[in-house]
DNA sequence: TTGAAAGCGCTAACAA
DNA sequence: TTGTTAGCGCTTTCAA
């Protein structure tokens, strides 16, 4: 093995303790003592054994994230947002990904490498309110998006309703009248998109249109693919809307590009709204007009909420912060604009 | 704290060693015993502390990997399937990103977290030979990625100058001569596009074109914005090429949101070829053609040797496999093809 | 087949 | 200001 703290002492004579206190950065360690015991450290080559000191504190300062997957640029760039929010707060994240299953959810949950996470920070997708409720795991646990939970847990989400009904409204505005909602889902599975396709009726109603259901596109998953053949899907069935309402961004990308291959032109025959905001729908042919969750603010509450906990404070009611959004105009509902602000490129 | 052996070794009257083979699935236990102990256990509601047993072992089953940013949707699809190869041999992965800095980069092949990573997969870009030759961290470490060194480490990597060639090549097949490279850098930066601006010289050299100098964009990083940016530095020049090989999908992807905002036509006026195979080249207005590294053979081959490394293998030569790409072809090289394949949706 | 005891490297209480 | 020592929870000889 490696050099250890008493092997530092031997060498510099003076006791572990002594050698401890200069890792440490102690207040009281005379000039000499600390030069002499430096030296020591730099001759051997010591690096503290933080396994040990683990064990010893009984914290690692490792939290974990688990997103459904890296595949979707959101989670990926939420993971950017907590890893150095955690880093300001020196802590090192482990990332893991769940596949959108529920049992890895479960799982990850119940405990992911018990006692060397301090905390866990967790974005589920089929994870039910019991299931938290069930849970044994002592280790802090806040959550991520846009599920809704009856269970004593920290929970970061936008207002997805609020922001639903923004977009929407947007549509609205521009004219739109036959508006679908792309990136439903039935059953068990129906929650993740439940408070947006909520946000998307109370907006409809709110301007006297009775939402019309079959407008409503249940999608297999979330991804492109799925939106692709989800945009497909519903005009094959002679409904074609004037615009949609995608659960997220994948989605909308994957629409567009039906709409387009059906010649169709965006957003003159179908205007498209996303949800999320990935770079990637910056630099469509057609840019797209999204939500933009405040992911950094997302990372930040979602970080700090579990340092809190961590740090033994009383043991406050679970928060529900709010963070922010906003919704952002692109080109998928600006007609005449197609490549407008890249004139100058 | 938790429960420990000795919590568990008291309630069921026997000694920690008994707890500890029950635990550990130990052949030599009596079943009868073996109840007894569990019933224990899950009264308890025990827990092993892995850090405890880390400390033991002197091993902690984590390896880290550490890519330049999930925002290339390349290297979260990369760390997706890390992620899921060190799973296959019990190994939990921490993610960190460097940035892209080279300070970063030392930072963590230096050793990140001492002692509680048993192993790095590190994808450097700006990190040197000597950077590495300096290291003293004795945990092992495999390299991703295209840069070279002449360092005793393994490194995993397709062959870049080959596939930069058959990208090339396919170009040259298509007609196209004036063959412009997107994603050129300079000075200490230069390396990463190295091999890939190599594979473009050789392949045009060797269809009898001197490689025009004027046609090679150097860019400020390696994003969307940097490939929209630096077409449009290209065709502001006057240099208007017949193609575009971009050093990777991200710059492509940029350059094709140039290209169609000055009007131009892809791949009419000017196919593109990217690199990454990521999965957003197969969702614009115009699919990308690409190069396919096989992620999954990368991921694998790297975990795999890490994996060897770790179990106490005599000290193997450093190791240089070759996984395997493909060159996939799609609208943006293929004329008259727009949404051919998208025809049945 | 099971038990007793040492010790992984560190921190923290207590002593000097 | 520095040294001594116990012990975090576990695995692992060595005995029984």
């Amino acid at each position: 093995m490696g050099v250890s703290l008493k092997d530092v002492a031997q060498r510099a004579g003076v006791s572990i303790k002594t050698v401890s206190n200069v890792v440490n950065n102690y207040q009281h360690v005379t000039p000499a003592m600390r030069t002499k015991v430096q030296q020591a450290i730099d001759e051997l080559g010591y690096r503290p054994n933080l396994t040990a000191r683990h064990l010893r504190k009984g914290r690692t300062g490792i939290i974990a994230l688990a997103v459904p997957e890296f595949g979707n640029p959101y989670f990926a760039e939420l993971a950017g947002a907590v890893v150095d929010a955690a880093a300001r707060h020196d802590y090192t994240v482990l990332v893991d990904h769940t596949a959108g299953l529920r049992e890895n959810e479960l799982l990850v949950s119940q405990g992911f490498r018990s006692h060397v996470i301090d905390g866990l920070i967790l974005s589920p997708i089929h994870l039910e309110t019991e299931d938290l409720m069930a849970r044994t795991e002592t280790a802090p646990l806040v959550l991520l998006g846009e599920r809704e939970y009856e269970a004593p847990y920290d929970h970061i989400a936008i207002d997805n309703v609020a922001a639903a009904r923004d977009a929407v409204r947007h549509l609205l505005g521009r004219g739109h009248r036959r508006i679908a909602f792309l990136g439903s889902r039935t059953g068990r599975e129906r929650q993740p998109a439940h408070l947006r396709l909520r946000g998307w009726r109370e907006e409809l109603a709110a301007a006297g249109i009775t939402p019309d259901e079959n407008l409503v596109v249940v999608t297999d998953g979330y991804g492109r693919e799925d939106g692709a053949t989800g945009m497909a899907a519903l005009l094959d069935r002679g409904e074609r809307p004037d615009a949609v309402f995608a659960y997220n961004d994948l989605i909308a990308i994957g629409a567009m590009r039906t709409i387009t291959a059906r010649g169709l032109r965006i957003p003159d025959d179908i205007a498209v709204v996303g949800f999320d905001d990935i770079e990637e729908s910056r630099y469509g042919a057609t840019t797209l007009t999204t939500i933009a969750p405040d992911k950094e603010a997302i990372a930040r509450l979602a970080v700090d909420s579990l340092v809190e906990r961590l740090s033994g404070q009383p043991v406050a009611e679970p928060r529900k912060p709010r963070p922010g959004y906003r919704l952002i105009i692109r080109e998928s509902t600006t007609p005449g604009s197609a490549h407008a602000h890249l004139k100058d490129l």
